[in-house]
RNA sequence: GCCCCCAUCGUCUAGUGGCCCAGGACGGGGCCCUCUCAAGGCCCAAACAGCGGUUCGAGUCCGCUUGGGGGCACCA
């Protein structure tokens, strides 16, 4: 599942939540030689991880059903015959050798690769007996030679085809499941689906569909065509060089890899859905949010490129729009993945310190596994301030460990004080003195708030931390 | 080769003939805040692809050009 199939579930989504609709997950599979095991659950997984919940599917059942079109097959083959009975359809018997040599013949000649109508006029009869006696066929449908159709795309408005420009297409396979093209107008009609929302590579064939549609007297629904994504750079379509750039890059399209980056469903969804929607002003919107001010009408037909550094900045805004309770819940996988004991309580302490740090959940980390360490191992380096020498940087250390030391406690209120005198006593930037603390005290270069912190970690670990880091600075 | 679609800042877009010397967001730059890193506040640069029409008036309607994209399977 990637961004596209994503984005494709959201606008369908979008459209039954603010209108009343029904949205129905229905498994499009008929195709066997790209069978892949696990893919379809995998799909169920993204969409319930993202919250694009549906009201009928495979898996929830549904007056609608079955959901998986290779538990429909008697279905499109009565549909298929039908046709071929309002002679909108015929029964071909050629074969996919005879076939490939006409296309050739026909590319070599420069003409437009089209059927050449051999099994068009069979005897219907004579057609009906090969089939029943077990001689491979598939179903085509018999495109009218004269005349033209008109289409319309919501997006784009009406057009119209000549019908001599298309051809006719298989609708059922020699296997006896239908091509696309019937599968999906037949299912369409018969789950009652208002809105077709697809991608644009399908606008080509919307002739067709409506030529099926209509040969059966069927009421049309309404087709939307979206855009594709295009690559970073807007130059050209997402290849497989470029999604394989992307993963280098800490990035990916597809949503099971997002997750693992720590990218949360609020900001894959609020990145993806303005893919080909706008909205004037307030950008930033949750899901309920989207539902609210959702108008098919208002999509956008025009390519979009892709831009992970917007990805970014959308999962950082929601992750900073979490429940301290629902960020610590998210975030605390990450630090038992790392083997660490992670104390509830301290955790929900932590979270306000770091909320505003995060890009993704894994920022939680590099701000934050220490807190769970027993003991931290500072760079020696990180321990002179910038401008002091080593013995300069122990004094301050020495000074800081016996003010510490006598203080009550070391609430911000109580510690930040008392170092800043220090800090004006000797002289010095607070940046010298906190640096060295927040050295000592995190192992590290960059942390949250230092007092925040050191109240979290506690008057005892804060000094015995000190203490080992100025038995190292004596060391040296 | 044939058919089709698209076209506003670098990117995503608002804009449905006068409210636009074009608005928002990301990214970029500057300033402020500041114990690091962030977040936040303020400010700046940045676009109607080109050319012809239609109209009193065009980003908005039409045509052409250019650029980009898609499709031409017993795949979806």
């Amino acid at each position: 599942m990637h961004l596209g199939s994503a984005r494709s579930a959201l606008y369908p989504f979008l459209l039954a939540r603010c209108t009343g609709g029904t949205f129905i997950l229905r498994i499009e599979d008929t195709d066997q030689k790209r069978f892949v095991p696990g893919a379809e659950q995998e799909l169920i997984d993204g969409l319930h991880w993202l919250g694009i919940n549906y009201d009928e599917g495979p898996d929830v059942g549904g007056p609608h059903g079955p959901y998986r079109q290779t538990e429909r097959r008697e279905i499109y083959n009565d549909y298929a015959w039908q046709l071929v009975k309002l002679e909108h359809a015929f029964p071909c018997f050629c074969t996919p050798d005879r076939l490939a040599k006409v296309r050739q013949e026909q590319i070599k000649n420069k003409q437009n690769t089209r059927y050449d109508g051999i099994c068009r006029n069979l005897d219907m009869d004579e057609s009906r007996r090969r089939a029943a006696s077990g001689e491979r066929y598939v179903i085509r449908f018999k495109m009218p030679k004269e005349g033209s159709i008109k289409t319309t795309d919501l997006l784009r408005g009406p057009s119209t085809t000549e019908n001599s420009a298309l051809d006719d297409s298989v609708l059922l396979k020699s296997d006896g499941l239908p091509t696309y093209h019937l599968a999906a107008m037949v299912d369409d009609h018969l789950m009652k689906i208002s809105h077709v929302i697809r991608g644009s590579e399908w606008l080509p064939s919307l002739p067709l569909h409506d030529h099926i549609i209509r040969a059966f007297g069927w009421e049309e629904p309404l087709f939307v065509h979206l855009s594709v994504f295009l690559k970073p750079s807007g130059k050209g379509k997402m290849s497989k060089r470029e999604t394989a750039e992307a993963i280098k890059g800490g990035y990916s399209i597809f949503v099971s890899d997002m997750k693992d980056l720590g990218y949360i469903p609020e900001g894959i969804l609020n990145w993806i859905v303005l893919m080909g929607w706008g909205v004037p002003e307030d950008d930033v919107m949750t899901l309920d949010d989207m539902v609210a001010r959702f108008d098919v009408n208002n999509l956008t037909p025009s390519p979009a490129a892709i831009n992970f550094a917007k990805l970014d900045h959308f999962n950082a805004t929601h992750i900073r729009l979490l429940r301290t309770d629902d960020l610590a819940a998210r975030i605390k996988p990450y630090f038992l993945h790392e083997g660490l004991d992670v104390d509830d309580a301290i955790l929900l302490k932590i979270v306000p310190l770091i909320r505003e740090r995060l890009v993704t959940l894994d920022d939680c980390l590099p701000f934050a596994a220490w807190f769970f360490k027993k003991t931290v191992q500072s760079n020696p380096a990180d321990l002179i301030a910038k401008d002091l020498t080593f013995a300069q940087s122990l004094d301050v250390a020495r000074q800081a460990f016996e003010i510490i030391k006598a203080l009550p406690n070391i609430t911000p209120a109580v510690a930040e004080p008392s170092m800043r005198a220090l800090v004006e006593h000797l002289g010095l930037k607070s940046s010298q003195v906190f640096g060295i603390l927040r050295a000592a005290v995190t192992g590290q270069t960059v942390s949250p708030p230092l007092f925040d912190s050191m109240e979290i970690v506690g008057k005892e670990k804060v000094l015995e931390r000190l203490k080992i880091a100025i038995e190292n600075l004596e060391k040296m």
